[in-house]
DNA sequence: TTTTTCTATGTAAGCGGTTAAATCTAACGC
DNA sequence: GCGTTAGATTTAACCGCTTACATAGAAAAA
């Protein structure tokens, strides 16, 4: 089944099948009909790789994560494989297991099967691989970082913005001593939420006691190390701010040892919004990071730079999209006083979605 | 760059080049060399769309899927998606979202981009589209799916087994009245863990009392009210093993709303082994699917498939994994009797991996 | 009417590999 | 020394589609 049984059918040549299924010229409209009615009834539909080697357009865009099985991606590789699908798309998606050598293998895939465009989700990239793609004039979108240039854009996330709305929430809540709980803060985007926390507490004129901050590592036992040190300190926080969800959930755990309730003793706050916090005890209050808008905007990019019909290299777009607090069960009024006004009990223990 | 710079470089032709590179017919060992250092000095690699066109094989399998964001699929996607790399094969996911109508784009997608290989790891598979695959003689592996058929694996669970191992872990901690919530009964993969604990039960001589038994929906207010219902009739169970993870964390909560205490008073077990589950409070004891292992399984079939020399089209391979209990925090002795001889109460907090 | 300008369509040359068939080389047997 | 033969290599025909260019016919201009 080859575009040749369809242009016999319809009494034409291949180029004009080929031209009414792209649309790539004008057709006649009544030759147009008889060649779908040929396409509708032979089921034809083109080879993706002859179309691709003929026209130098794959229709297949790379998308590069760090790790599936990392809560983070899953639903970010959701959105991104939807809005791709329905601009007829592929999606060739790599795993970089947070290893170089895995990131080279990766692009070499992507080269290999010249992808339209590539989204990399992930920190490991090195400069020399960025070349590779631009040498090919191949648009690329970036999340978080700070590479810009002609045919790279970039997904920003606010970092501020989700923190500020948390600080706030706990003020109105009537906290003013609040810890902070640190990931790594080597990385990035650790750093990024630990400087957005100092800006907001400066802000907001909280409690700067240098007990207050502790460094975790992202993960559980990171969290529940360092809420046992800031507990032990002695500084009785009231509210508990982490940098990810699962340092949150450590931070948790080392309250409910500790003997304290969350949120009637301490309130926790985390950052990320994983499927998990939902399901914790209490469900956790969390930043949520809109990860289909990121997807959604990464894409949005690519499809840009490789459909505007203006000059090449087209310039990279920045998008920065913005994380929203969502109050479940783990926040609550610091006790024995009043919460602020603008927060009724009730919409305490709601889920926003 | 391509085939032909390398070969005017090593002084030969492209074909030889190409032998060279796919090793598909004998090429003396000094030619070997000089065209393996030309492609080395040019940094070539070839471009997988003329390959597939010209040859045939895409190096690409397809991998369908419910929703990524479902955690069963996660680390089943990366497993894949390891090995395969690691057979230079790439991988096309599709998701469905347990849609039909997706499902079909999902296949013609496949089609299109001529895939050497479908692993179906999911139920809404319609017959009219394996016949599109098959008609092509595109070897399939099924998840737990009936259909089989020349050219067609499957990868089975043994529920039973984990049903099994997970009661008699029960039994040795002295239980023996256990409920099940079972998962939405009009689902196979439901039905079968159901009838695994069943069997099990009569097996063991466990209690049979019909109001240990409930059907929740594999979701957590189904387990949470599942339980209530349990908890309400009268019947005093010691221990519950539920069909998935999220219907034991929910029937933990209505456990822990009606004042009881997991695991001093009632003993939970789930089934999945989601991620989740080693952050509940306390850590979840479960059944888990060894996905991994799924992956592997489903490659090889597609792999062998297409890499037997013999005459297709190949009979498909059936392949049986077995679940492996997992025990952490959320099990214990029945309370006021002796743990069985065999179980160390050190062991009970122990997470095995 | 004749000439010019469009427009719709056909022709055929790629795209970058693979591979069957043809050719060339060198070793072998008699 | 010469025909045979097996092995290495080249030639060139695809694979299925796109697209620049050619062309024929119709419409517009002269």
């Amino acid at each position: 089944m080859t575009i040749k049984a369809v242009a016999d059918r319809a009494h034409v040549s291949t180029a004009t099948v080929s031209r009414v299924m792209n649309g790539t010229a004008k057709v006649s409209p009544r030759t147009a009909e008889r060649v779908q009615k040929a396409i509708k009834a032979l089921n034809f539909y083109p080879d993706t790789n002859a179309r691709a080697l003929g026209s130098g357009r794959s229709n297949l865009f790379g998308l590069i994560i760090s790790d599936i099985t990392n809560p983070f991606f899953p639903e970010l590789v959701k959105a991104f494989e939807d809005i791709a699908v329905s601009h007829r798309q592929d999606v060739l998606i790599g795993n970089t297991n947070y290893d170089q050598e895995r990131m080279q293998i990766c692009v070499q895939r992507m080269l290999q099967r010249r992808v339209d465009g590539v989204a990399i989700m992930t920190s490991e990239m090195d400069d020399n691989l960025v070349k590779d793609f631009s040498r090919r004039e191949i648009p690329l979108v970036f999340l978080d970082s700070a590479t810009a240039g002609p045919g790279v854009s970039r997904v920003q996330i606010d970092y501020s913005a989700g923190i500020d709305e948390a600080v706030e929430h706990l003020i109105e809540l009537g906290h003013s001593r609040i810890a902070f709980i640190s990931g790594p803060l080597r990385l990035p985007s650790a750093q990024m939420r630990y400087k957005a926390f100092i800006e907001s507490a400066v802000q907001d004129h909280l409690d700067s006691d240098p007990r207050l901050m502790a460094e975790g590592n992202h993960k559980v036992d990171g969290g529940h190390d360092a809420m046992a040190r800031i507990l032990a300190s002695g500084v009785n926080p009231t509210a508990v701010l982490a940098s990810n969800d699962l340092t949150a959930i450590g931070a948790m755990g080392a309250i409910a040892e500790a003997g304290l309730r969350v949120p009637d003793d301490i309130s926790v706050i985390g950052y990320d919004d994983i499927q998990l916090s939902a399901f914790t005890m209490p469900p956790l209050s969390t930043v949520s990071l809109p990860r289909a808008e990121i997807a959604t905007a990464a894409f949005r990019a690519l499809w840009n730079a490789i459909t505007s019909d203006g000059v090449k290299p087209v310039t990279g777009t920045d998008f920065l999209v913005k994380p929203k607090l969502v109050v479940r069960g783990s926040t609550g009024p610091v006790k024995g006083s009043k919460p602020g006004t603008k927060v009724s009990p009730k919409r305490l223990h709601k889920t926003k979605e």
